[in-house]
DNA sequence: TCTGGGGTCCTAGGACCC
DNA sequence: TCTGGGGTCCTAGGACCC
């Protein structure tokens, strides 16, 4: 039998607005929601992450920025820095990985440790978390809650058990107990559409779901079928991986009013395409395929794509490409609410790619 | 109540090739 | 005279996650 692999999952507190905390003491008793402008009511967009005391008022990461703003008037606004935010990141990111035999970063504010080897037993990785949070607030003044468990998906559900600066440990023989009583929505990769369906299958908790017969939840959900049992059950072999190259890369913006005035849209099809293109630049990348994104004012969202007959890395393409792709699909009347731009089919430029698209051009 | 912006993975149909 | 089977690429849409 191969020893239980010792996994910890680390979620950064109410990230966002700790950040705007620590810079400005004075939010601290205060509600904090960063997220969109709110506009007194009128803005739109979604809010990014509320403190301790916003929560209070009901408002929670995802819901509109208008209703958080008619819920709490007095409440303190703000935009996200992510410039900042990134900064702080990248150097919790680099306390945590010297405790792991590999690292994984996922998201700016969460990351996965293998700590398997490092540590003899699930107690003595108990006590490393704790070093861990500890190490992370006296050198950061952030808090972090962890989970630490067999498996990434196991110790992703412990850390957000216990918050602010908590700890949840589930060894391996705790694992069913631990994942049974919660609602199945909570599981991860379980999201509002497949949790109505369980429902109305009478799957409830994630302890129904692990008794659910995986041969009747392909016929519902496909290949997901079976792996939200085996989700269910507590079994995950996914690796903690160090890095894996984009496949995407793209940008979308949702304009303050739906609009049908030609010249604003196409001017956001060349700010997005510039910006794609820096990131794609900056990354030493080539792209195949180009897909814009139409969201009209009714939120019913289209994806128009071309693919080129070469790898390109040039802004041009990127730009004529997606204008041509917005004509085809715009009759020149509907008010579009969003738009977005997205290259695909990368590849790492090496010197003789340039010469096809010479030719071809 | 009115729904951001960055992504990933899956499905399904059609074109095309052997 | 009724029209295989497998594989890959492309496109569009949808669920989900942070």
């Amino acid at each position: 039998m191969e020893p239980p692999r010792i996994i910890l999952h680390v979620d950064m507190d109410y990230f966002f607005a700790q950040v705007e905390e620590r810079e400005n003491p004075e939010l601290k008793n205060k509600p904090v929601i960063v997220g969109a402008d709110p506009q007194e009511g009128r803005g739109r967009g979604i809010v990014n992450t509320a403190n301790y005391i916003a929560r209070e008022y009901g408002i929670r990461s995802g819901i509109p920025i208008s209703r958080a703003y008619r819920l709490c008037k007095e409440g303190v606004f703000l935009q996200p820095n992510f410039a900042l935010y990134e900064k702080v990141s990248e150097r919790i990111m680099k306390i945590l990985r010297k405790f792991a035999v590999k690292f994984e970063v996922a998201g700016i504010d969460e990351a996965y440790l293998d700590v398997t080897g490092k540590v003899k037993d699930f107690e003595e990785a108990a006590r490393l978390a704790e070093k861990i949070k500890q190490e992370v607030y006296d050198k950061e003044k952030i808090t972090c809650s962890i989970g630490v468990a067999p498996n990434k998906l196991v110790a992703k559900m412990a850390s957000g058990r216990k918050k602010p600066f908590g700890l949840t440990v589930v060894k391996p023989e705790d694992v069913k107990k631990f994942l049974a009583p919660l609602d199945v929505d909570e599981l991860y990769g379980v999201g509002p559409k497949s949790a109505a369906v369980l429902r109305q299958m009478n799957i409830k908790t994630v302890g129904d779901l692990a008794k659910a017969d995986p041969k009747l939840l392909q016929k519902v959900f496909g290949v997901i079928g079976p792996r939200m049992v085996a989700a269910a059950n507590g079994i995950d072999d996914s690796p903690v991986v160090e890095y894996e190259e984009a496949k995407s890369i793209g940008r979308e913006v949702t304009f303050n009013e739906d609009t049908n005035n030609r010249e604003i849209i196409l001017n956001a099809i060349d700010a997005l395409s510039k910006d794609t293109h820096e990131q794609l630049t900056a990354e030493k990348l080539t792209f195949k395929t180009i897909t814009v994104k139409v969201r009209y004012e009714n939120f019913e969202t289209h994806t128009h794509a071309r693919t080129l007959p070469f790898e390109s890395d040039r802004l041009s393409d990127i730009k004529d490409v997606a204008k041509k792709l917005f004509a085809e699909v715009w009759n020149g009347e509907r008010k579009v609410r969003l738009i977005g731009v997205r290259v695909s089919g990368l590849e790492k430029k090496t010197k003789k790619q340039k010469t096809l698209a010479d030719i071809v051009v």
